[in-house]
DNA sequence: TAAATAGTGTCTTTAAGACACTATGGA
DNA sequence: TCCATAGTGTCTTAAAGACACTATTTA
């Protein structure tokens, strides 16, 4: 037997979260992902650390949106910001919750390891190994996990590398990024030979100097991610 | 400047809407891509065809919805249903429009020829080629182009070409499946190695009689879609 | 036996991986 | 001068494509 039909629309509340991602060294100087969590200061899931996000406002989109909370509580803001996918079970939110309903489109972002330096943290906002996160509110933990796979498939086709790096790159800074989102070593020369047939890498004049070893060439890329691409303009 | 936060949610509706693909031939016999619409019989966009939709219940999942409304519309039941992009511009619909903001989840979902042909068709719902469709209602045009384009890659790297298929089919059958999504010949033997190749198909005993020709050997595939590579269970 | 499609074999091209080797700046 | 990493060359393997060829059923 199928279910009635809705004649009318039910209330609901619609939230955005973002799933901020950034390329960072843990003190021993190994390259890890992280991501920044907030703490929740209200039931349900007070104390529990949860995705950043807030209600979308009434003449704003759902990007706009995820672009503004997200800059509310971490003050990033992302060149990169993509849907990802819409979570609305009915009992995300546990029963007896002030909110009702809600909606919860979520998004994609991607910075730089030195903006993610200058992101405010406090008692209340903290930046989080993913593969050391802690348990979080509602649904989040899952969101969590579906972005991770999400991103490691993408960085296999889509040109998504380079958004966590600065405007200039050794080829060994992009393969480290390749290497920790894949979890996996790369051949320093098969992935040169490789991410060179693809075109989207420029050599520069520049190199990097400071190690103590000879000094590699650095890279830049004209590369701006078509959004077509990826999903509509929404 | 950034805009204003936001406190409290606003008053939004949730609904959903299904591109709905199967494979059909045309009167000359050669397979087109076609897709069911309704027609609106309200404002806006009176007259004008739309995706099939409609609000999601009050404790309804969202992809339940999906597939409650497209099969109040068109009596189908998808075996292939996910989520495909979640579109909330703030002008979705034009200005003086009764139902307010609206922020529509779509899905995409394959049906089988046969299902399709079972389908009710009428003065209010009809099946389109998917390149000879009109004007649509809203932004439904461009969200067809899109469900088109991630369809086009998706069948790149995911089983989905069976479920246009019923339980046996023929190399040549599934190669048409490719060949009218890809919207490209393909060569039958080199087409035939690589199908063998990922193991996901099982030659069976039986043959397809009935052309006047060699009877092509029928396959089948044990291969049930794992929801959880295409996107979370919401 | 002719038409038509099923199905096989084989050569070429291209991309990916393994890995040895040369190059060069800094301590 | 040695160390560490940058960067090159080359061989092997696997996959993709082109295309000739054989096989089998029905009209």
């Amino acid at each position: 037997m199928s279910p009635k039909s809705v004649h009318a629309p039910a209330a609901m509340s619609v939230a955005v979260s973002a799933v901020i991602f950034a390329m960072r060294p843990d003190e021993g100087g190994r390259m890890h992902l992280w991501l920044p969590l907030v703490r929740r200061t209200r039931e349900p899931f007070g104390g529990r650390w949860a995705l950043p996000g807030g209600w979308v406002g009434a003449d704003e989109s759902l990007s706009d949106a995820a672009g503004r909370t997200l800059h509310e509580t971490t003050a990033l803001r992302p060149r990169y910001l993509e849907q990802l996918y819409t979570f609305g079970r009915p009992d995300r939110s546990p029963p007896g919750c002030d909110d009702g309903r809600v909606v919860s489109v979520v998004y994609t972002a991607l910075v730089r390891g030195d903006e993610a330096e200058q992101a405010e943290e406090g008692e209340n906002v903290r930046w989080f190994r993913t593969d050391a996160l802690p348990d979080l509110a509602f649904d989040h933990s899952e969101i969590v996990e579906y972005a991770l796979w999400r991103l490691r498939n993408k960085i296999e086709y889509a040109h998504v590398a380079f958004f966590f790096l600065g405007e200039r790159f050794s080829l060994r800074q992009l393969r480290e990024v390749y290497e920790v989102i894949l979890e996996r070593t790369l051949d320093p020369a098969n992935f040169r030979r490789r991410v060179e047939a693809t075109g989207t890498i420029v050599p520069t004049t520049e190199r990097l100097t400071g190690g103590r070893h000879r000094p590699p060439r650095l890279y830049r890329t004209e590369f701006t991610l078509d959004l077509r691409a990826t999903g509509p303009s929404a």
